[in-house]
RNA sequence: GCGGAUGUAGCUCAAUGGCAGAGCGUCGCACUGUGGAUGCGAAUGUUGCGGGUUCGACCCCCGUCGUCCGCCCCA
């Protein structure tokens, strides 16, 4: 391989059978999405590096995003997310948008990140929210799209989990303990790193803060207190309504979330990956309920969450839950050019076939019949047909079944007809 | 941004510092009107790139780029 200018940094070239396994996601995304009512939207893929100035966590902006300037030196931004375009979307019509609004997405996102097994710098992410209604209610549905997708991409409780806590019920906590205002927020960060420090580092960080001995100890029973959600008037109706939505095996609380992103402001959520090979973040999500209104619009609550395509098509795999029979030929019928004479012979029957409504390919030139129905089996076409001079003079024409072996010689112009009858057989498999 | 591996034919990988190979795939033929099987044959390389050491480098050293695996961060 000589010469061949490299791919992006991080891109990904989906090659028909990856990106047959892409479309299968989206379609698996609609279909769950739209079963609890939800619209698709899309926003632009470039943004003002304004629009997330503003919010979202500095170092996502600042360090891992695509920034670069136009040809007028405005600075431009590859979206690293979807949440700020919403918002916008939604303040610029509030007034002519039917609440509460349920709305998801599945598109292209950039991150300036390090490429590695399950993270690429250009990804594609479901995301979906409910904005216009702040109940434990709304929390909960979202959940259940969430265990909704999981459950119809065969993913069972025991390999994924849904884990929930709320940042309001954390916060009176903290209070609790003695930790001011000011020392919550950076007591939710020393939460957030707990699984990724050691436990000295963790402590170390934990005093850092002021944190003092007791107070240290407090907060340990705190994380490991698997009832704290009892305290909770939000999450005990939330946990309510999960169970009669029928995914309370997926959800589970644990009060480590806490999520990133500094705009959450109640419930908060992470689909994990609970297999020992892939024990990994899925998707995650929360209630931010002064988004709205930062961006200067009117106050609004929403809840939503995002899940990229890396992760989820790694432990699908890993599960054996995608699909092995993704048809990547979507042409059924390959028509043969017995030789330069009946080249427009055949064009002209595949343009038939087409305009009876069946997916055809011609070959493009005359070659040796071997060649050509080596071609049809590798292409994965079930029929092959020939226009000899024998087929031509009688006004007939040979169909080929790849998969039986067999063949027939039939009518010409019962060709589209009968073809089509035969492709509507259940294939055989 | 930090650490560790790795880079040889289209793919998967061999080759102790001494002629750069195999399997699979591709192409051709057996089979000038029929694919998936079989047999025979053929093509395919600046060993990622640039330096260095050496009589001699795929092999050792330095640099660089790509990829992979961790960390950071996140989906």
């Amino acid at each position: 391989m000589k010469n061949i200018i490299p791919s992006v940094k991080g891109t990904r070239d989906f090659y028909p059978r990856e990106m047959a396994i892409r479309t299968w996601l989206y379609d698996k995304i609609r279909q769950v999405s739209e079963s609890y009512g939800y619209q698709e939207y899309e926003g632009p893929l470039l943004e003002t590096v304004e629009l997330y100035a503003a919010k979202s966590g500095e170092e996502l902006v600042k360090e891992q995003s695509f920034v670069f300037p136009d040809r007028s030196g405005n600075l431009i931004t590859l979206r690293p997310e979807l949440t700020p375009t919403l918002v916008r979307m939604v303040a610029q019509r509030q007034g002519q948008l039917a609440f509460p609004l349920r709305w998801w997405s599945f598109g292209p996102f950039w991150r300036y990140e390090r490429p590695q097994k399950g993270r690429s710098r250009e990804f594609f992410q479901w995301n979906i929210d409910l904005i216009g209604e702040a109940s434990p209610e709304a929390d909960a549905e979202i959940v259940a799209v969430m265990a909704s997708f999981f459950e119809a991409t065969g993913l069972t409780p025991t390999e994924v989990a849904i884990l929930v806590n709320n940042r309001r019920l954390m916060d009176r906590e903290l209070g609790k303990i003695g930790l001011t205002e000011a020392q919550r927020p950076e007591a939710f960060r020393l939460i957030d790193r707990r699984d990724k420090l050691t436990p000295e580092e963790w402590c170390d960080y934990a005093l850092e803060l002021g944190l003092s001995p007791r107070q240290f100890d407090q907060l340990l029973a705190l994380l490991e207190n698997l009832e704290l959600w009892k305290g909770s008037e939000e999450l005990a109706r939330f946990f309510e309504v999960i169970a009669a939505l029928g995914v309370d095996d997926y959800v589970k609380y644990d009060p480590q979330i806490i999520r990133g992103l500094d705009y959450y402001t109640g419930t908060v959520y992470e689909g994990r990956a609970t297999t020992p090979r892939l024990r990994r973040a899925l998707s995650g999500g929360g209630r931010y309920d002064n988004l709205l209104a930062d961006v200067g619009g009117d106050p609004l609550p929403g809840t939503g969450y995002a899940m990229g395509d890396v992760v989820i098509t790694l432990l699908l795999e890993d599960t054996d839950n995608l699909p092995k029979d993704l048809d990547v030929s979507p042409a059924p019928v390959l028509v043969t050019v017995f030789d330069e004479s009946l080249l427009l012979a055949s064009y002209k029957l595949a343009a038939d076939l087409r305009a009876a409504g069946l997916n055809a390919s011609c070959y493009p030139a005359p070659a040796k019949l071997s060649k050509q129905f080596k071609y049809a089996d590798r292409i994965g076409a079930r029929l092959a047909l020939v226009l000899g001079p024998d087929e031509k003079s009688q006004g007939q024409v040979t169909v080929k079944n790849l998969l039986a072996g067999d063949q027939s010689i039939i009518p010409q112009e019962e060709a589209p007809a009968l073809i089509g009858k035969i492709l509507a057989c259940k294939k055989p498999s």
